[in-house]
DNA sequence: CGAAAAATGGACCAGCAAGTCCAATCCGAT
DNA sequence: ATCGGATTGGACTTGCTGGTCCATTTTTCG
């Protein structure tokens, strides 16, 4: 496994990875078997075994990281510039669009049910996700109260948790009955909690 | 099946639901077996199909039933009585305690992933606790309206929904991080957003 | 070119876990 | 007591799935 890698097979090697995203996409990752991968990419056993000797668990996991990636990549540009009321207001439209578009499968979180979420690896996954995604709140946050339009007083790094933590419930709750409610709520009212009181 | 049950059936019955749910708390749903079940509880493959003729799922099921019971119960007699400030923080406390107890595994939410989250009973059972959910946090957060603690104008049902939305979401970081201060921010963020406008 | 390494094909294996079946036993009602 | 249905025991079947193995082809590189 170590640099021994052709283009040929880090080509076929990609080919698996991306193959299995969509087999745990399409039949989830309770039922999805080893060979519904190989059928759907064209390819062997032992070219499986081949670009993955720890079987299964190791393609999950590479299928996990490519997964997470893709949460904070379709985010982008707008989680990358929360400089104005605007941008968070487009920002929100982006997510709620992108887990309304996802539908009803969770293919990170159902993931590590099957890995283990004690799993070296796995817990590393999530953890580093959710740190990146927490870390570009809070950046945008403090973009706002160094233009002035959020109180200087306000804790950065709780809101930005409580954001996030709003934002992973209503995903949790959309994913259970097929509304976004709760997700749209949750952010409505974790940007409001930024805006300055309102003074009558 | 219909009513033919007697009392030592329904006893059955009821220890291999109760040792299903032990034995999934214990090895995890994707691991879990029915023999697992059978070895704990002490009876026999025939008497699980016998009282569970459809099998796994059927069981699976009444454990997740049982689960969902349990999440509003363990939350009582706080949640049942938000009528002040006081309450809210006592149910709070509650809430934090018992999924930081709860440690790193999570009864329903895994069950889901094995069921498949579109079964006809599966979704009913989480949509319906959610709903019971929601509605006691609205049902308090009208209380203190009435009593003058909450201004008038808030959307209560917007409220309910993101606070749901901010525990659900709490508990799923809990549950991948093992830390819970996001849940707390969540809640603390949720509940301060009920809070009158503090003019200076 | 030619040898070594990488990539591939696909048959085969082993084990496990869900579900079936039938005989044996218990229990309540007549 | 006894008859019928409820209950129980546990061996057996069946299908699937992750994983192994080795022969073959392709690529790389001196």
């Amino acid at each position: 496994m170590g640099g021994a890698l052709t283009a040929k097979g880090r080509a076929t090697r990609d080919r698996i990875v991306h193959g299995a995203a969509e087999v745990l996409r399409d039949r989830g990752v309770a039922s999805a078997t080893l060979d519904d991968v190989l059928s759907r990419t064209g390819t062997s056993k032992s070219q499986l075994f081949h670009y993955f000797p720890e079987g299964k668990d190791q393609l999950l996991l590479a299928v996990a990281q490519l997964e997470a990636d893709q949460v904070l990549a379709d985010q982008q540009p707008h989680l990358g510039c929360l400089d104005s009321w605007d941008a968070w207001s487009r920002w929100r439209d982006a997510v709620v669009e992108r887990y309304e578009e996802q539908g009803d499968h969770c293919p990170l979180g159902s993931m590590f049910l099957q890995i283990g979420r004690d799993t070296p690896g796995a817990r590393a996954i999530v953890v580093e996700l959710l740190r990146q995604w927490q870390e570009h709140l809070a950046t945008g946050i403090r973009a706002m109260q160094e233009a002035g339009h959020v109180p200087a007083g306000l804790d950065v790094d709780r809101a930005a948790a409580a954001l996030l933590a709003g934002i992973q419930g209503g995903v949790t709750i959309l994913l259970s009955t097929g509304r976004s409610d709760h997700l749209r709520a949750a952010l409505d009212q974790g940007i409001a909690g930024l805006r300055p009181i309102s003074v009558p």
